[in-house]
DNA sequence: TCGCCGTGAATCCTATAGGATCTACGATAA
DNA sequence: TTATCGTAGATCCTATAGGATTCACGGCGA
């Protein structure tokens, strides 16, 4: 956020195991390293980690509170289940709520430097050369950071911390694990950037309303053909 | 939520310190008995208490992903400071994209068991005698559990999660400390519910929409009368 | 008077130990 | 074969100890 001011953090960020943990786990969860519903032992995974049970616990505590993790007192902690049809039917219908609104709020409020942000995030979205794992993953990471983008330039921090609390990329990362769709969107965000830049708000919230509707139906219900 | 089944609960909800103390910790924040801004001390909370450390931080961990604390590491925890205006307009501008399409949802999927739950619901909010803290308690108490239940009567959980993560109850609770304001809601709670159980989509929406607007124009407000 | 510095106490962070509970698995009985 | 029971091992939960860092405060110099 205010890490560009110069190369002099006055806090050098302290050290602190948990939080080492914690973004740990979470890449695990994501990777399907820990598979989803698998068990995730507090002891094993210190052991594994080489450091004590006790920041093991803070991290877990923070993922269970996340909805990343779950837990059942006395029996421990277990990777969240894959998001089911009806769980990312109800959180894409969540997004629609949010998003377009916030695209809207986004095309109202630009400026000079909000534009170049937008055009610096898109730039970054390099078009994916083949089909591997990397490229997915990088891609993923985009889609995720512009979405955070708009929902923090919609100028609502509340609106934008109870998107970012969703952790819907994440999920829906996880359910699109060793898949090779999704490269379309790329071409979607960038309607919606033009939109927002030129100051369109009508076109902004329709561009992320049919972005969303398009990401829902025509490339993650694929997921699902033959199954819930 | 569905302790009602029986009076035999397959697994009796096993005893967690850690439990214990994240219920202690939030009624303390709530209550202003830790003040806003306030710090918590892990060692001192766990002397306290009469526990050890190692719950205090699994407690605070959670309190503190769920936005009720912030954790500086290696300088320890604080409660979370009051809602500035700002973020009181923003939460509520937050609230009126979620809520009223709850609200509307509600009508349109109402059946005689969820009717009966609003009407419990309704029944519970006493007139408060007096002015009194715990009656004040108790109607904050009941304007929580009417706004969660129809998040939940909305049908969509993601977004009945996302609002329950708000904590906007709670924090609203801490602006209003020791004020008297707020017994007109009830009579607000009552149009809306009176409209969802008739089935009435349209002016369900509209009087969510409408209380919501009150509450935060002409309740709230007062509160930042002569500051930020 | 004001600001800087050093020391002691408090606090945070991590590791470890041990009791409580659960899980896995084999033996026994129907 | 199937179900029940009991034991061994693993895991969770809590408490405690000690090193690392920060905070509080009094002394020193400008």
């Amino acid at each position: 956020m205010s890490d560009h001011t110069a190369a002099m953090p006055h806090r050098p960020r302290r050290h602190v195991l948990a939080d080492e943990v914690y973004e740990t786990v979470k890449t695990l969860v994501m990777d399907h390293v820990v598979r989803p519903g698998a068990r995730i032992s507090i002891d094993g995974l210190a052991r594994e980690l080489d450091v004590s049970p006790t920041p093991v616990r803070e991290a877990l505590a923070r993922l269970e509170s996340e909805g990343l993790a779950s837990k059942e007192p006395l029996r421990g902690y277990r990777a969240t289940p894959l998001l089911s049809r009806r769980e990312l039917d109800e959180l894409y219908e969540f997004r629609q709520l949010i998003e377009p609104w916030a695209a809207r709020r986004a095309a109202e409020k630009i400026d000079r430097h909000t534009a170049a942000e937008l055009r610096a995030e898109m730039a970054s979205a390099v078009a994916p050369k083949g089909t591997d794992y990397r490229d997915y993953r990088a891609l993923a990471a985009h889609d995720a950071r512009f979405h955070s983008l708009l929902a923090r330039l919609s100028g609502n921090d509340q609106v934008r911390i109870a998107f970012e609390r969703t952790h819907c990329h994440l999920h829906i990362f996880r359910l699109y694990f060793a898949s090779d769709i999704g490269f379309e969107a790329v071409t979607e965000h960038r309607t919606i950037a033009e939109a927002i830049i030129r100051g369109a708000p009508d076109a902004a919230e329709e561009a992320m309303s049919t972005h969303l509707d398009n990401s829902r139906t025509q490339r993650l219900h694929t997921v699902y053909r033959d199954s819930s």
